[in-house]
DNA sequence: CTCTGGCATTTGGCATGCCAGATCGCCGGT
DNA sequence: ACCGGCGATCTGGCATGCCAAATGCCAGAG
């Protein structure tokens, strides 16, 4: 316990001298890992059919740092799913299959669904009508179709808003991993006319079942509007994968 | 391209001399990451209010390796949401709230309702039925409350069983993930009566539901299920807690 | 007795170097 | 010309050692 004197003696923290938080300059191994992360998720894993490989010493020079960092980054990156070492051969960035893919959107539509449902018990009102903003650029005069690029990141907007708006911490973090691990086919997603079409529509009618605490027809629509990409990219997704 | 004279004068792979793949003998850095998640698993982490360190020389020293493949795995942990380390501060086994505990098998229930909805779809009916035997040794004559442990065991089994048939490997590796998460917590779940008697009749409904296809039930009464252990434990969990 | 300043120690962060396995190319034998 | 083998080289795995920051102890001032 400080003492009175003592407290009277130094700057009180709650008045003056308000210094900076100094920064904690973030470690080489999470630097690595921030880079290697942002630059698997650039690339278009799937323009080769080649297996692409990493190489530790490349990567040293690279960045400039070590191997030591870099092989507790890419230790993590393999956690992810991102990356796979094989021993004496390389470190090579995973390719996706179309079936992972199609199960990844299906756990996302499970996540989602559960988050609707979670919406209507604890979401305000205010919140759930604010997600509306995300599309607030498009109408029938400026249909999505017309700016496919902005759509779609409003569209990615949307969901995470959505699913931040149930309160679970949990159901974030799972979303947000998936949706790097299919970041990679948002073409794909927008690729096709119809489906951008249907897509504002259905997005209005869960926003609207949330507003009116319809739990059950939340939860239905928010599961269907995404399984229903689960479904097109197993039927159509063959075009990126084989 | 190997010709037909190379391809006839070595042995067939299809037909004999399958010799046994030679055993890629496991890294340090893999066997460190085993060896510490299982002590993590296997520890009472709320037995101590106190934060639980560990010590990157202490465990060089108890496995008999360097620091080096100590710190992979410790990153990879760390990835995992297992620990924590803190910059000359220490490595801390990460407590998880009763809110993450609660979000966790909220998760939990989106994911088994969505392999509950596959299963209707693509789970051949044997297999469905298959799932009764994991309590073929439970009867109204030897209810479970007589043998927690082992109706313990079972409910664990007959839930993983139950989504790896949904065919989805993403579902079960997500899963088991949460499972490990809440592992801690397996005495919370069988620790009231009242729970356990309910839990074997949900569960033959929901095999029932599954053998009919009725997909929105048979996801209803998954989903269900879980939510309620995930009220439960939000309602009772303080006890493990605080 | 209390508070403060500094030093010894602890602890994770990182660089470096060596090792073994795996590849690939060169070269001689057939 | 082809096959087989051997070795230079490449690549990840791991041990070691030093560094800087954070802690804790302890002495000295008030």
């Amino acid at each position: 316990m400080v003492s009175v004197r003592a407290a009277s003696r130094r700057v009180n923290a709650e008045t003056g001298f308000l210094v900076q938080r100094i920064a904690p300059e973030a470690s080489f191994k999470s630097k690595a890992y921030a880079a290697l992360k942002d630059a698997i998720l650039r690339m278009d894993i799937y323009a080769s059919s080649e297996p692409m490989m990493l190489d530790e010493r490349a990567l040293s020079d690279r960045l400039g740092i070590s191997r030591t960092p870099i092989r507790e980054a890419v230790a993590m990156l393999e956690q992810d799913g991102f990356l796979r070492t094989v021993p004496r051969r390389g470190i090579l960035v995973v390719k996706k299959t179309k079936v992972e893919v199609v199960e990844m959107i299906q756990a996302w539509a499970a996540l989602e669904a559960m988050a609707a449902r979670l919406i209507t018990q604890v979401a305000s009102i205010e919140d759930i009508s604010a997600l509306r903003n995300f599309f607030a650029g498009f109408s029938p005069d400026h249909p999505p179709e017309t700016d496919i690029q902005v759509y779609s990141d409003a569209n990615i907007a949307f969901h995470q808003s959505l699913i931040s708006l149930s309160g679970s911490q949990v159901l974030v973090d799972m979303t947000d991993s998936i949706l790097m691990h299919v970041r990679g086919f948002r073409k794909l997603t927008i690729g096709r006319q119809e489906r951008i079409s249907r897509s504002l529509p259905e997005h209005y009618a869960m926003i609207g079942a949330l507003e009116s605490r319809d739990t059950e027809q939340a939860e239905k629509l928010a599961r269907d509007h995404t399984l229903g990409l689960a479904a097109y990219v197993n039927a159509h997704g063959h075009e990126l994968f084989d």
